[in-house]
DNA sequence: CTTGATACAGACCGAACGTTCTGTTTATAT
DNA sequence: ATATAAACAGAACGTTCGGTCTGTATCAAG
């Protein structure tokens, strides 16, 4: 989905891409690709425009034609990450709530697209401009993941509202497991942390549709 | 609760300081404040050599001179962050798990030294000389706080291995409130999430020389 | 009193930053 | 066929970055 910088935009349907949008378009993406990289290697305060138009291979008239400015740049980019196509839930019918935890981990955020989000929501807290701009997105990123994981889960001794929190205190823990991680002393510490913990809050929910 | 007693004691005698030291010592700590100041409210990015003269009030002579380079800065920020005075745990005896957590959460986590900490411990992630300078103290913080967390605390239906696992999922969760804390678009969220937080794990704990 | 080290003060450096600008090419609409 | 606008390309802008370097004031030791 595409952000009409232009302002005021009607709905683009999917038909109809002129060779020059095409074009654009896959500048764009292999723009927004290299800022993730960048993001995850060498984190938000070293991403400079230099660093991702050597990255993305593409001159500085082309990064900043698409991009008048860093800004646009990371909102973009952020837009791209919370694609409907993009994040999986990892959750799926028909499955334990511990495994689904371990999935959510593993695909969505001990990826280099986890860790670059996790850079600039870092980032924005101390943003203003960067902030308004991508708060937007965010929240209907989680209202849509609120939603998701109502359709699939129930609990088990409370209301769908706590479902909602119970996930949404999966998602905290994630996010801080992310940046533990990288100061766990022994390999698989990780592992086990997330282990416990799955186990610590599986026995409240259970997939719709499953008796216990 | 403070983390002191039980470290290797460095022996250093509080006597014998002389006027220049207080004077250098002094000077340090101006700077470090304004360290954490910056890192609070600009984030990393933001943080320069610049910036954090001008809150300190100290030429730039007098911060080159005590800290060589920005790394050099941020380490001992860190150190004082992690200073055996400082991180309080937030637990106590003769108090319910579920009030350490709130405690541990107002008095350390969501601070200006919390989020100071948070902001290096992100930039460390990708700083691989920062993260090698930073290793040590962090290592040896998270021992002295697991063991303390062992001697307040027994697992209800483990071991004490479990209670420090326990805590540890705890830090990792405040972590990552800290930054879910930010994009909270209801004011209480962070509260009710918390509480629901500290529901699910406090059964599975109990201070030490209390029954049930 | 001298000597040396320490605590500052501030100018200066090259490099890198994000942004603006002027061209050149190329596709599409008329 | 021509006009127009988009897609690049890259030089140049002023600013700020982190680090160095020279100079001065102060304190402590010999």
């Amino acid at each position: 989905m595409v952000l009409n910088a232009a302002g005021i935009g009607p709905a683009e349907e999917p038909a109809a891409k002129s060779k020059k949008q095409l074009q654009a378009e896959a500048a764009k993406h292999r723009i927004c690709d290299a800022v993730v990289d960048c993001l995850d290697e060498l984190g938000y305060a070293e991403t400079s425009i230099n660093r991702v138009q050597e990255r993305a291979g593409v001159s500085r008239g082309a990064l900043t034609h698409h991009f008048p400015s860093k800004e646009e740049m990371m909102v973009e980019t952020v837009e791209r990450l919370l694609e409907p196509a993009r994040p999986k839930t990892g959750v799926s019918r028909a499955s334990s709530v511990e495994r689904d935890l371990l999935k959510l981990w593993a695909r969505v955020v001990d990826t280099k697209e986890g860790r670059a989000l996790v850079e600039i929501l870092v980032a924005a807290r101390t943003d203003e401009g960067l902030y308004a701009r991508i708060a937007p997105s965010l929240s209907h990123y989680n209202n849509a993941f609120g939603r998701e994981v109502v359709r699939l889960y129930e609990s088990v001794d409370r209301d769908d509202g706590d479902v909602a929190t119970l996930w949404t205190i999966c998602r905290v823990f994630l996010r801080g497991l992310h940046i533990q991680e990288r100061f766990d002393a022994k390999p698989g510490q990780t592992a086990k942390i997330m282990k416990r913990f799955a186990e610590l809050i599986g026995p409240h929910m259970r997939a719709r549709g499953q008796q216990q």
